[in-house]
This record gives C-alpha cells, structure tokens and sequence, in this order.
DNA sequence: TTGTAGGCGTTATCAA
DNA sequence: TTGATAACGCCTACAA
C-alpha cells in the first residue's frame, strides 16, 4: 500500500547513468550500449519502474491510443447490433497487438468528437462504429477532418473517402440470392432497408437486384419489406408480407437478426424453413449456428476488418495516403437454404 | 489540417485574466467570480480549446480511467464467453455516466498487470473479467494488491474480500433446478464444471445440490456431465450421457452456450424438448430467445453488475472501505422447460 | 555513446 | 478572488 512510485531518476541512480540515458535505454533508442542499456533494465526491475505514460504522452506528443466510438447503447435492456460484438474484440486484439491502447464508448447522445478526443490529447485516431442518425454523424465527422484528426469509419465504402472501410456488401449480397436461384427459388422476397442513410443497406439490396436481373427475374415491389436490424423487425416484416398474400419462396435479410425473426414467423405460420421457404441473413454472428434450422449467412471477416480499420487509421496518424477497403464477405451455407 | 493546439495560456490572453484562474474555471473550482468563469468559458469555446488530459493526469495525479482486462480471446475465429458481452457494454456505459475513459484489454498471455497498469499510471483500477488460468489469476491478483492498486474481480465472491462482484449462482441454480422439479421432473442431469477453480460453477452445483436434497432426491454421479462453456461441449456432455444409458427428464447447465448445445443434441437423438426433456440454461445471453425452442434460462443482471463494479473499484479508489456484492439472478421461463 | 538543460501543459501552493 | 511560481515525470536537442 501506498508504496512510493520510483522515477527515472531513481532508475539513473541505482544504475550509475543518468536520466536521460534511462530514458533512452528504456525507449529502445539505438544510441545506448548494450552493457549500459542492461544495467538500466535491471535497476528498473529491481524497483519495479515503469515509465508514467501520462509524462511521455505530454512531453512525446505521442498517445499511443485509439478510440473506438460506437454510437449505439450496448447493454441488457438495449443492445446494439451485435455485428459490431467480434468486430470490437477483433479491433481490441489487433490494436493490442500492434501496442495501442484502445478506449472505448458509448456515444449517448451528440457530443463532440473532436474536442473529446482529438484536441484533448485522448486519443491519435478514432475508430467509428455504427450511427443512429447519420447527418449528425457526417457533421461530426466533417468537424474531425476539419481539424485533420485521423478517422476510419466501418461501414460506408465511400470512392474518395479514404477513411473508410466496410465489406463488399453487394457482393455478398449478390452471392447469397445467386445461391438461392440456382437452388430454384424464383420469388425471393427482401428483408430490409434501402433508404439512402444507410448505404450497407443500400448495396445489399443492390446486389439482389443484380442477381435477380442477371437470371432473367424481375424486381417483384410486393417482395420487398422494409425492416430494420432486431429480430422484432424481421418477424414483423415477414407477416406484413404474409398478410398481403405475398407468395415467395425465399427469404433474404440483410442481417442475421431480422433473418432469425423471419424464421420463427414462418414457422409460427405453419411454413417449414427450408422446405417451403429458404432463408438465408448476413452477418454469420455466433448465434446462426444456433437457430433451428441453423441459419445460412453471408459472413463478414470481423478479423480482416479489423486489420483494416486500424492498418488505414495507423496510416493516416503517420500521414500516408489510404485508400477505401473493401473486405470481402463469404457465403456460409447451413441449413436454412436448404441444399 | 495542422491546427496548433491552443493552450491555456492562450485562453487566459484572451479572456484578460492569468492562466491559473483559467485552470481553475474550467475545473469547477468554487474559487473564482460568475463573471471571468463566464469570460474564460466564452474564450475556450471561441479557441475550440479543451484541457489537454495528459498534462492533467501528470500533475493531478488523477487518470479517469479504468482498465477493463479481459482474460480471453475475443473474435470471430476464437469468441469468448459471450456473457462478458453485456457486461463490457454496461460497464463501458456506467463508467462513461460517471466519467471515467474506459481503456479494455484482451489478456492474452502472462502480462504483469500492475505494472502495465497500475504503475504506468495508465488507470486509476482494473476490473477484471474471466481467468484463463486460476492459479495465474491468483498470483497476478496478489501483486496488485501488494501495490495498493485497486481491483474488482467479476464472478468470484469471496466471503473476506473485498474486491469481488459477482451473481448470486448459487441461489439462481437453486431456484431453477427447483423449478424442474416443480414440472415433476426428477431426474436432473447437471451439466458443468464443479471443480474448485471456478468457483462460480462450483456456486452453481451447491444450488442444484440443495434443490434436490430440499425435495427429497438424491444425486445420482450417473447425471453429472463435466462441460466448460461452449455449445460444443453441452453437445458432447449430452452425447455421453445418452452413450452411457443415463436416464433423465431434464438437463440443468451452467451457461447458456452448453445448453444450446444439449437442446441441439437431444434434438438429433429424436428426444423432444420440453416434452421428453427440459433444458435451462443460465446467463440469458440474447441468443436464448431466437433458439427452438426457446431457452429457459437465469438471468445474471449486467446491468447491476456493471454498476456494482464500477461503484466498488470507485470506492476502492477513494480508499473507502468495499463490501463484496452478490448480484440477484432471475428466472427467466421461456419454452425449453415446459410449464 | 553519454550528460546537461529546457520544456511539454497542466494543477497546486503560496502570497497578495 | 486572483496571480506568480513551482512542480509533475519524461523526452529531446545540443554539447561533450
């Protein structure tokens, strides 16, 4: 208790040298002998030093930390997506790795990232995940580059906007209704949003588009549900398409959650999955393989993401160019689809 | 781009007064007039300026953070037990609340956590969550303590210390198991780990122990399957039951994730759930209620758990007597148990 | 290769 | 209530 932090100086003491060679020996700094530099290292053992990262932060001006902002609320009463569950431990991992230290929030309500964490000295980057209104996220963003505060954001694969990276998501897309075609199917109904604020979404849905035009199907309106990302959402939207009298014999969701959702109505309905209708969602979370029938996905690489994000944040703290990535997805098929 | 950070010398210039009555305006100090607290404010917003927290932390003494260790692998190819999910999310948002920065750390091997954080003046606590090895926990635990560095640890309630929040497990098993028994079941398998290095499971059978010794039944070791945490594991535990000829009418597990499994296994050996067997689970992690059928299960409060972390590591801080805390659990009846 | 000395941007201790 | 002034613990020219 209360035992008295040693400093360098106490280091350069017990070790004969001064302050500042301790200061070098302990930053790997070339310019130190090899006999001098172990002496220094048995001394910090000897009393247990470790350099106070506050000091070196203020004076080195370097932070050595990433923040990853999510703005969604994550608890028991009112989860996120839990997309962004792996993606985050991904993150932490590789972050880790490559000796950042990574500060996480919430973000409740609109505060400022910039002062927050750019211009306090908080943080060299940040990461951000989702966004629950997406012109108050671009306003905040502007005000980051505005400031040249380095930013990456998941999700929107912008041309142009260097800071960004986000799966190929009409390609999965594209993939996962292909697959349903060539299974037979003919009229696949869509689970989800293709409004302009979310661009994911937005490509999602263009890439069925794409499959259904490249087999010769049409876009059949009365196939289209709009729906967001629980599993609430996906149930409701299956029995408004039910309660039209839509006939469809697939199912594509642009999340896992809304697919779990579809699933439990139609078997609620009396509709066996994958018999009467294939069900296919996106994301592969953990619980897909967890649904009776489990659940066919298209998978997004929460690792490779991962390495992206803070590959390109980790550029543009050093200056370099980044370019947009896109990582690719992988249709992962269990039973829901059928075949 | 390249904006120079304003200090607060340059808000004390503006504001006309000296740049230790800036500091204290913008710390709440009590000692400074309505009028220049107004003046300095207006010129720290016109200067877009924020405390840098570095030089803060350094001369205050005072971090604002706490460190989150989490001692296991967290991503898509190797997940951790989900339940820390919610929690991370609780904490992460209680701790904001009460304005601490959250710093979290996936623990891969043997790091030296007081001096990673304690001394490196990187947090003012740690929480800690999950141990990979219990003796390694044990003695890494110890040299926190032996530096005054403040700690809580998740899961273990140790009657005499201090630094401990966890469920109260052993009451939540009793009141599920006592649940089976009051839908007539009598032969409970129990799937789990009793072994004393997780104390938590070990809390978990006394209940289940006690239930049956309240009403009567005996335990019969033909019913106990060893199983740690995953849904691969509940399979197996199940698989060699039935390999075994156990006869049994339900199955209480210690998590979730295994009683997943069990529900899938029973499955695809013909047996009906809840009809031949009942299944609770404990946790509650959300992937309960999108299974079929739905998973009876206890609920652990993440909430209250976060806020009783974060209240007992603040308490610690302030050198305030803690109190270990045993968070109630709650039943949760969904369909996996009939009834 | 090492030592000297100055400063990073605050907060805290004095006087005034 | 405010203003000088001295730390906080380290990094980094610059000089030796």
């Amino acid at each position: 208790m209360g035992v008295k932090r040693p400093t360098s100086f106490d280091i350069a003491a017990l070790a004969g040298v001064s302050q500042a060679t301790v200061s070098r020996a302990l930053s790997q700094s070339p310019a130190v002998s090899e006999e001098v530099r172990k002496r220094v290292f048995e001394a910090a053992q000897q009393l247990n030093y470790t350099v106070d990262v506050n000091a070196r932060k203020l004076r080195s001006k370097k932070i050595n930390t990433i923040a990853v902002l999510i703005s969604e609320d994550l608890d028991q009463d009112n989860p996120i997506n839990p997309f962004f569950v792996p993606l985050l431990g991904a993150i932490l991992k590789y972050a880790g790795q490559k000796g950042y230290d990574v500060l996480t929030s919430l973000q409740q309500q609109s505060e400022s990232w910039s002062s927050d964490y750019g211009f306090a000295r908080r943080a060299d980057g940040l990461i951000l995940l989702g966004y629950k209104d997406y012109d108050d996220y671009v306003r905040k963003a502007e005000g980051l580059s505005d400031i040249g505060e380095p930013w990456v954001v998941w999700g929107l694969v912008q041309p142009g906007a260097g800071h960004s990276v986000g799966s190929d998501n009409a390609q999965g897309a594209y993939e996962a209704v292909s697959h349903l075609i060539r299974l037979g199917r003919r009229r696949i109904a869509f689970l989800g949003e293709a409004s302009s604020s979310h661009p994911e979404f937005r490509d999602r849905y263009d890439g069925y588009v794409r499959a259904l035009r490249e087999n010769g199907l049409s876009i059949d309106a009365g196939l289209l549900a709009d729906c967001f990302i629980s599993r609430e959402d996906g149930a409701a939207a299956v029995e408004r398409l039910l309660g039209c009298g839509a006939v469809f014999d697939a199912v594509f969701a642009t999340a896992d959650l809304p697919a779990i959702g579809a699933m439990q109505a139609l078997q609620k309905q009396g509709r066996r999955v994958p018999q009467d209708v294939s069900v296919i969602g996106f994301d592969d979370l953990w619980a897909a393989a967890c649904t009776t029938p489990a659940l066919s996905t298209v998978r997004q690489d929460t690792t490779a993401a991962a390495r992206a994000l803070v590959d390109a944040l980790d550029r543009m703290i050093a200056n370099e160019p980044v370019e947009p990535v896109r990582v690719p997805t992988r249709l992962i098929i269990r039973e829901s689809c059928g075949g």
